[in-house]
DNA sequence: CCCTATAAATAACG
DNA sequence: CGTTATTTATAGGG
């Protein structure tokens, strides 16, 4: 026996995959592992690199959550704001405190209600389209797809917690939001009347990128103060292996 | 014969870089555009490989935020965590009501940055720009003009409304002299695309049932109810560019 | 952006 | 889980 060539030691090594919906359940299993593990491992790096804050969650075929980030922090962050905390009061920052935060309230407001406005902003060219919709126009099929879906539950969320809002008017229990299951929505399929898909190519001049808009000059109470850009440090995720 | 070795053409080619924070601004922010373009399409093969839920936010170190896969994931993990109610005090009313207000603010915060990371949402089509930015791209100057207008006078009505909301609201006084930053119109400049924000997300469902985090190798069970493995299509993200 | 040289991630298999 | 053979991801530079 000479030749044994074709296996050293080891496997063959790695071969191309496609990447669609793998049906092997075995090896599903595996992919997931192995590739969950760099995915969050380049998470991390990303966050330890360039300072940035990362939330990632990924619920494995069977159904189990992985987080990774600290998402928690992220809340903290909000919590505690700017001002003090909530377990220190002494003297009277009790009232100092509710008030700071009925203020903050309703700057949140404020910008929720911009927030949603913009969305739903009408470009108002004629036709009775929201620039979303005019913008959806131009998009591919997939593209369209993809966004639509989003779009449908953020919309939803921001619809109910609309309603929320306007019902109790300003005494909300916000975490007991309500039923809108739909979850699954339409996700996958398009109203079979959207399939025309305009390819405006419009190239346009580069000038465009300098414009910008100066709301600014407009002094309105909106904004928070929340800017304490948290740093995300190494220890947040898990970097053991490495 | 004469020799050109070291270089043939481009760079020098990959370096081994530490993991550490990088501090020249330059190279950080192409660090996290190539990163991020990186991290987010395997967070997307991997959804579609395995049919695994994924949701992912990634704040770039200016704060803007970048959303893949289904934020309600995130949101989720959020509303549901434990930092809902800091601490449990309400036999006084006065505390009461506080705790009320701050639950409002958190979720208002939440729907604000749901709906920034909507704005900024990333079609994942290699595209660095968030769908509003490529839309903005693709408006004639006039076009942009107009929208600019439009912007503005929207703006007025929502501070309007806002006013209005205030009235009849609460009875906090947000009018007086704010000394917080004007957050949410930065937003708004579209292209320049250089913001500052919060983070954190918002929202609900009910699927969690083991929460397992990633980066400490420790268990957290928010034994809830039993996961609705929703399947996740490759539509739902974007993946024409592989 | 585009390239290249090289570091990393990972599919197939034991 | 550990190895190996390849495919991918990317740090630097133009």
């Amino acid at each position: 026996m000479m030749e044994m060539k074709t296996q050293r030691k080891g496997g063959d090594g790695r071969k191309r995959i496609k990447i669609e919906k793998i049906k092997d359940k075995s090896r599903l299993q595996v992919t997931f592992s192995k590739r969950r593990k760099g995915l969050f491992k380049k998470a991390t790096e990303l966050s330890v690199l360039t300072g940035a804050q990362v939330a990632l969650i990924a619920f494995s075929p069977a159904g189990k959550p992985y987080v990774c980030g600290n998402p928690d922090l992220l809340l903290d962050r909000f919590v505690n704001g700017e001002a003090s905390d909530i377990h220190q009061k002494d003297d009277d920052p009790e009232q100092r405190r509710y008030m700071e935060v009925e203020k903050e309230l309703e700057a949140e407001k404020k910008r929720g209600i911009l927030l949603e406005s913009l969305i739903n902003y009408d470009l108002g060219g004629g036709n009775d389209k929201s620039w979303l919709d005019t913008y959806v126009d131009g998009l591919s099929l997939d593209e369209l797809k993809q966004m639509k879906s989003d779009m449908e539950q953020l919309q939803k969320c921001v619809a109910q917690r609309s309603q929320d809002l306007k019902m109790t008017g300003n005494t909300a229990s916000s975490s007991s939001s309500s039923s809108y299951e739909d979850k699954s929505l339409a996700l996958m399929k398009l109203p079979a009347g959207n399939d025309d898909i305009v390819d405006d190519d419009y190239l346009n001049e580069e000038m465009v990128n300098e414009l910008v808009f100066d709301f600014d000059s407009q002094e309105y109470d909106f904004g928070t103060t929340t800017s304490t850009d948290q740093e995300i440090t190494a220890d947040m995720f898990s970097d053991d292996y490495y």
